[in-house]
DNA sequence: GCGACAG
DNA sequence: ATCTTGTCGC
C-alpha cells in the first residue's frame, strides 16, 4: 500500500501537489494590474469578495463553502452562496488550498454563470491559489502565522508585534530564503493580534495590505468575516441544531461604521 | 510533561 | 476548523 506521511495523504498525492504548487507559483502575478489599485482611495473598486469554509461539528468531511460579495467602500453584502460540501482531502499544513479551493472555484463559477455583474474585483480569504484558477486579484488572509520557510511565532516575532501601534501598521515576513512571504498587519486600532496578509495574485503586497486594512471594521476583513458568519449560519439552519444564540444587546463601543476607511480616505 | 504547524 | 463563560477594557 502507499505510505502515508502527512495527515494520511499518500506520498504520491503529496508530490503531485508539490508539482502543482510549483506550476501555480510560476503563474502568480505579484504586482498591481488594475487601475483602482493605484488610486489613493481605491476609486473604481466597487465589489470585494470573501470566501471561507465552516465545518460540521462532529464531522471531519462535511463543511459549508461560502462566497460572499460586498459593496465597496460600504461593505454591505450584495451576494452570498453557501454550499454544503463533502471534503475528500484531509488538512495538510502548506496544502490548505487543495482541500478547500475546488469548492470556492465552483462557487465563483456559479456566480459568473448567474450574476456576472456581481463578480468581485478582488477576493479575500485565500492566497494566490484561487486567484490563479479564477484569474481574479486575490489576497491571502490568515489569523495565524503559517510556520514555513523559517517563519516562526518566536520571541522576535512577538517583539515586532508589540511595535505595531495603530491600525495599518505592519512589518514584512521574511523567510530564510530571503523572500518576503507576506506582512503582519495590525488590522484595527483595537486589535492586538495581527492579521497575516500573504502574497496573492494580481495585486502587490503593499496594495494588499492597504486594501485589507480598508476592509476591516473588526480584526477580520469584512468579506471574510461575512463568509465565516454566513457559512456557520447555513450549517446551523441546514443541519438544524440548538436555537439561534441571540446576541445579548451588549453595549457596543463607538465603532466606525465603515471600517478603517476614514484613515484611508484622509 | 505535552506538543508545537494556515484550516 | 471545533469544544466554550465570563470577563476585562474602550
Amino acid at each position: 500500500m502507499a505510505e502515508e506521511a502527512e495527515g494520511g495523504v499518500p506520498e504520491e498525492i503529496l508530490s503531485l501537489w508539490e508539482r502543482e504548487q510549483a506550476q501555480l507559483k510560476a503563474r502568480v502575478v505579484d504586482r498591481d494590474t488594475e487601475e483602482w489599485q493605484r488610486e489613493p482611495a481605491f476609486s473604481g473598486l466597487r465589489r470585494v469578495g470573501g470566501v471561507d469554509l465552516s465545518f460540521v461539528k462532529g464531522d471531519c468531511a462535511r463543511a459549508c463553502a461560502s462566497l460572499v460579495v460586498l459593496s465597496y467602500p460600504e461593505l454591505e453584502v450584495l451576494y452570498e452562496d453557501n454550499q454544503l460540501v463533502s471534503l475528500s482531502t484531509p488538512y495538510v499544513p502548506g496544502f490548505l488550498a487543495f482541500r478547500e479551493v475546488p469548492f470556492l472555484r465552483d462557487a465563483m463559477q456559479r456566480l459568473r454563470d448567474t450574476k456576472p455583474s456581481l463578480v468581485p474585483q478582488a477576493g479575500f480569504g485565500v492566497a494566490c491559489h484561487l486567484g490563479i484558477l479564477t484569474d481574479l486579484p486575490c489576497i491571502g488572509v490568515a489569523k495565524k502565522l503559517l510556520q514555513v520557510d523559517g517563519l516562526e511565532n518566536n520571541a522576535l516575532h512577538r517583539e515586532r508585534m508589540q511595535l505595531l501601534h495603530a491600525g495599518g501598521d505592519s512589518f514584512p515576513l521574511m523567510g530564510e530564503s530571503r523572500t518576503v512571504l507576506g506582512m503582519a498587519l495590525r488590522s484595527h486600532d483595537r486589535s492586538t493580534n495581527p492579521l497575516y496578509v500573504s502574497v496573492g495574485h494580481k495585486v502587490s503586497l503593499q496594495t494588499a495590505v492597504r486594501l485589507t486594512h480598508s476592509c476591516c471594521r473588526f480584526r477580520i476583513p469584512e468579506p471574510v468575516r461575512q463568509a465565516d458568519i454566513r457559512s456557520r449560519e447555513h450549517i446551523r439552519r441546514t443541519l438544524g441544531l440548538p436555537a439561534a444564540p441571540e446576541p445579548a444587546p451588549k453595549r457596543s463601543q463607538k465603532v466606525h461604521p465603515k471600517g478603517n476607511l476614514e484613515e484611508t480616505l484622509d
